[in-house]
DNA sequence: CTGTTAGCGCTTTCAC
DNA sequence: GTGAAAGCGCTAACAG
């Protein structure tokens, strides 16, 4: 593989001046140019990335640490940091972690090892534990926000998303009002269920910590839980956490033949694709997965690119109810 | 940011003696080697890995090439990958092309620039005009195989996989069976074709072009095609070739009022989840896509760490048929 | 077992 | 506008 010395020797120049061209400088004359880019043509030339990203002591590849790809929500947030990276000339370094604090960790410390120039921490869980020294102007938290790593964030406001759509039930007329989501500790859900919680007071509903249901984000979970609290007949709606958790709210509640929304509404979060074709089709939450992706990658590469200039931002980004059928 | 250089001085040693430390060689005394871990610990010495790898001349990427990463059976397979190339040591770098042969053979070129080792490409659309002279110990082909591109690959056999679905319609008296699949010059769907083709035969059932539905992967185009067709009320089933193709054929013989599967059998392609879900739930082909990727990365990285090793693969794994409601 | 040293391929001063 | 030369941090002969 010829290097930018056989380029130089073949175009009777010097290296740097091949340098020069490779790196689009100006100070170099067009007849140069030309004689330089037949030699790289000439002898198939390609840069050594791993010699200039090593001189340059810049990877110009971003890490992406989330819990999972198989799900769409993640798929979304992936693919809009993919193309905003693409667009300033880095590539994604993925990492999945299953939700486990300690593989993020690890990953995180590609940062310093300069394999990765950065990181975007999207949902993925971590802990003020495992969490060691890093360097805030590098790492940019996206979908959720914990609190501990001082860094900027992208997301929604999930205490006014389910705020709004448990109030939304309780402009249908729903009284009786459950909420189902995730495990304790992920400050998205605190938030949600704080929404939920502001939603029935200030309409001038009872709150009470038995109604809210912890489980997981699958569809299976809660609908077990539910075919149990459905049979007293005192609850007339459920506010999920997941449109795969509504999916199991709503399986429960036909399976009681309860009729969706009249007798039991349901409503979902993150308006993944299951939730327009499933029957009946469930109103819930959209996040703006890409765009939440998309710019977590831009202010990240910012600051990545201008140190200098770094400001923390929190930024939040609207959501939108979708209503349908479940509610 | 110390180096190893720094290291070597607070220890006493020299520097070839901490590089040996870190490469954990044999070759050096267990009080050396306490002594330089302790030099590290001290001034919190981190490893640049754009060095070593510059060095190395070996980045411990693979390029993971895919269409979509919004598409549950894509992320299975990314999982698959992620998994075994972290195993040996190798992390991924995640580029979606949204199908375009371009795009794919813009990333391609990482190859020969160093900044991957190797590449996987799973089922991302490439096509022989724009694919360059590449070398094929470096490349998989994962879930696709075009035959242009002379690499090793592991896959199920679609035809085989697509016989199956099709003559399992045919032994529950379906006699006038649609196939729905995809967009043509894309190997596995050819195969498919040819797989419902030679099950109508074996059973001595006509094969007519006319009975093969080319249209998209999602649910609204077989949906809108199909409305129209069912109402000639000559067909008794179909065998689409994905998850979604079906949902929408469903949503199709429901609006006409047809009794699943009695009066119209539908089965799918890949058992995502919505094919358990669904209602009616959906008979469909189970791809092992998690063991595609993890067997695509062992294979791929067996062959960059011993290329002189090198043989040609062409890996087949087994389907499964799910039968569900829906046929 | 340990140290000295060359050098990976590239970019970037610094002269001219 | 161009060239000479230093050097990024690390590994790996080679010598001892």
């Amino acid at each position: 593989m010829p290097t930018v010395k056989d380029v130089a020797r073949r175009a009777g120049v010097s290296v740097a001046t091949v340098s020069r061209v490779l790196n689009n400088s100006n100070r170099v004359s067009d007849k140069t140019r030309q004689k330089v880019l037949k030699a790289i043509e000439e002898l198939g030339f390609k840069p050594n990335l791993l010699a200039r990203n090593f001189r340059k002591d810049k990877s110009n590849l971003i890490l992406v640490i989330l819990p999972t790809v198989a799900n769409v929500y993640f798929a979304r947030v992936v693919k809009g940091i993919e193309d905003a990276a693409r667009k300033r000339g880095y590539g994604i370094l993925l990492c999945t972690t299953g939700n486990s604090p300690e593989i993020a960790c690890e990953y995180l410390k590609l940062i310093e090892r300069k394999q990765v120039d950065g990181a975007i921490i999207a949902s993925a869980r971590i802990d003020s534990e495992t969490i060691f020294d890093l360097d805030q102007k590098k790492i940019v938290q996206a979908c959720e926000f914990y609190p501990f790593l001082d860094t900027s964030c992208v997301l929604i406001d999930h205490k006014k998303a389910f705020f709004e759509i448990v109030d939304y039930l309780i402009k249908k007329g729903k009284k009786n009002i459950l909420c189902a989501i995730g495990n304790e500790g992920i400050p998205s859900e605190e938030e949600r269920k704080e929404g939920y919680r502001q939603a029935l007071e200030e309409n001038g509903l009872e709150f009470s910590e038995e109604n809210v249901i912890r489980c997981r984000y699958g569809w299976a979970d809660i609908y077990e839980r539910l075919k149990v609290l459905i049979c007293s007949g005192k609850y007339d709606a459920i506010a999920c956490s997941s449109d795969l958790m509504a999916v199991g709210a709503i399986k429960a509640a036909k399976e009681s033949l309860l009729k969706i929304p009249d007798e039991f509404a349901v409503t979902g979060f993150d308006n993944i694709m299951i939730s327009r074709i499933y029957e009946p089709s469930i109103t819930t939450v959209a996040q703006p997965m890409y765009e939440i992706g998309e710019k977590a990658a831009e202010i990240l590469i910012d600051s990545l690119e201008n140190p200098d200039g770094f400001s923390k931002q929190k930024i939040i980004l609207p959501h939108e109810i979708k209503t349908r059928e479940s509610a």
